[in-house]
DNA sequence: TTGTAGGCGTTATCAA
DNA sequence: TTGATAACGCCTACAA
């Protein structure tokens, strides 16, 4: 009795069937052979148990079938969502997926997307924050296609998948305007982030359209991390004039907020306002319920992955595609209507 | 002006330093050389940016460097949580990491664990849940070993890392007990899952062990999803005489619960008490503060990837190891005080 | 210490 | 249609 079984080769199967190497290597790749030929080699591979070693195959053909997805933070619903659905398209395709997580790290990222590189991934899907734009051209330039999701960089043709956080920005602000509130704050992300900025312009833009004027003293900058939510929600409330609506504009901060506002007692919506980000049970939690921008995750994750597909094998019509999807408002209960409102 | 730079090879590197192949693999893998030809090889592979052919070289040592990571779900805290570790430590060691997320789906799972073995990854973390034992089995005998979390299976020798699922389930209905809870619900996971039952089996012996007698009523089964949160928190509220407190067993139920709460607005801890599990971040940002189990996920990511590292070097001491990690109580104001206690 | 040469399992070219 | 055979890039006896 053998331990360990060593996996049958196509030259296995090739005797065992009487036929040459070469030929079954055809009929594996889908070039036609003789009909009673194929039988015997189907029997051959079933009785071996044969499967074609895909490390000598990619010795050959310089593919891996698998690519790499490089995000923020494993522990973040954005980029879980996002790989989830990633994961699940590419596989249909016979891809692995290999996830690496940067922890918002820029000199992480850059040597994540070089290990990723060097483990010569066929593809690769990218939520980048401060890659070095030179890597990008790079792996284009040696015909690995690479998809960035949620932000483009300066200077590199390069396929990206978003969503249209401007508008998500605007829709949401518009929402309190028109429900009354004239002073609006808002808790952003960080100002060297695409996605924040967006996010800020479509607030700037929706007070413009409603010839609001902005006071500076309710735009506040946090990292998109839990505590500043706390901190700046808290800098809020000791305003002396304080916002009568937040938009919170991540799901982290989103959380810190509501630490916030729970643990110095203040009551959703009756003594402010608040409209959140992205994620679903969150809201439903919280009492009352949330009113929050939902981003079309799933979709950003199949759209990004059906687009590494389709470059992957060789069609680059439309390069660079820039696909911009909608995002949703969900509304809850916690955006109060003011009477004042004319 | 190329477009497509190809990469340079060992071969290329030998001759660039004006020495064989062999002497070139063998400074790589960390074999004497003269120290003058350890410097022209230093500057051939500098010069050329020669990085070893991963794929080649696994032709020939049938390794990967690759591992693989087969989760219940990619959009569960407690996975990612524990695939985050995973990753990081990994990649100190120069494994990449694949995902597979089999949506709690059996035949996912089988499937999925098929694709882990056929792109031949050096080694598996599994999260198990109805894997055909004789894969594990197969698997370990070919040499590629198998980390299991959570959940052993029975008949198979394996590695396994797992929280204490009994005890947590003691710890907390015990909290509820020594604040006079007399009836207390508990939401179980599917009966067929060994985290489910280890927690019943926790319930029931603290029952046992405080002479309190346990009524069938109390004990509902869920699926460990929200809509069963929902379902079962109603129906608890529906019975004639409902439980004073609920434990509810994994995350998605507890969200479920809390939204089954809310929904009727009944007040935590007024009118029920609740200890809920597993998310530091949902228990903070719900009012009152929720009192969970805190699995150590972080831990358990860490400890499983250490042991995958040592068996993949070979060291079997130990074999079969059984980590078994302590839970913890996060207590927050979710559960009242019975005065009717004596 | 260095080099030669064979082999890892496939694919691909070119004859047959 | 099939079959020899030479790569693919690296590792590893074995010989020098």
């Amino acid at each position: 009795m053998e331990l360990i079984k060593i996996a049958a080769t196509m030259k296995d199967v090739a005797e065992y069937a009487g036929l040459s190497i070469a030929t079954v290597s055809k009929y594996i790749n889908g070039i036609k052979v003789k009909e009673e030929n194929k039988k015997r080699i189907d029997e051959a591979i079933k009785a071996l148990d044969f499967r074609v070693n895909e490390i000598a195959r990619g010795l050959k053909t310089k593919k891996t079938t698998t690519v790499g997805v490089l995000i923020p933070s494993l522990e973040n619903i954005f980029s879980t969502t996002i790989v989830s659905k990633v994961e699940s398209i590419l596989l249909k395709y016979g891809y692995s997926t290999i996830i690496c997580d940067y922890r918002q790290n820029r000199e992480l990222e850059n040597e994540k997307f070089d290990f990723l590189i060097n483990k010569q991934v066929d593809g690769i899907i990218l939520v980048p924050y401060g890659i070095n734009e030179s890597k990008i051209i790079e792996a284009l330039k040696e015909d690995i296609p690479v998809i960035l999701i949620d932000r483009s960089i300066r200077g590199v043709d390069c396929d990206i998948v978003l969503a249209d956080n401007l508008n998500a920005a605007y829709n949401a602000v518009e929402i309190l305007i028109t429900k009354g509130h004239r002073r609006i704050g808002i808790i952003c992300g960080p100002q060297d982030i695409y996605t924040a900025q967006e996010r800020l312009k479509g607030y700037i833009r929706i007070h413009e359209d409603y010839e609001l004027e902005i006071d500076e003293n309710l735009i506040k900058y946090g990292d998109y991390e839990i505590q500043s939510g706390i901190t700046l929600m808290n800098e809020f409330l000791d305003q002396k004039n304080p916002p009568s609506a937040v938009f919170i504009t991540n799901y982290e901060m989103t959380l810190g907020a509501i630490m916030a506002l729970n643990s110095r007692n203040i009551k959703i919506p009756d003594e402010i306002s608040i409209i959140g980000f992205d994620n679903i049970q969150l809201a439903n939690v919280v009492k009352p319920k949330l009113s929050i921008v939902v981003q079309p995750m799933q979709q950003i994750g199949e759209f990004a992955a059906n687009l590494l597909i389709k470059r992957m094998k060789g069609d680059d019509s439309g390069f660079p595609a820039m696909v911009r999807l909608k995002t949703e408002i969900l509304e809850g209960e916690s955006v109060a209507v003011i009477n004042s409102y004319i």
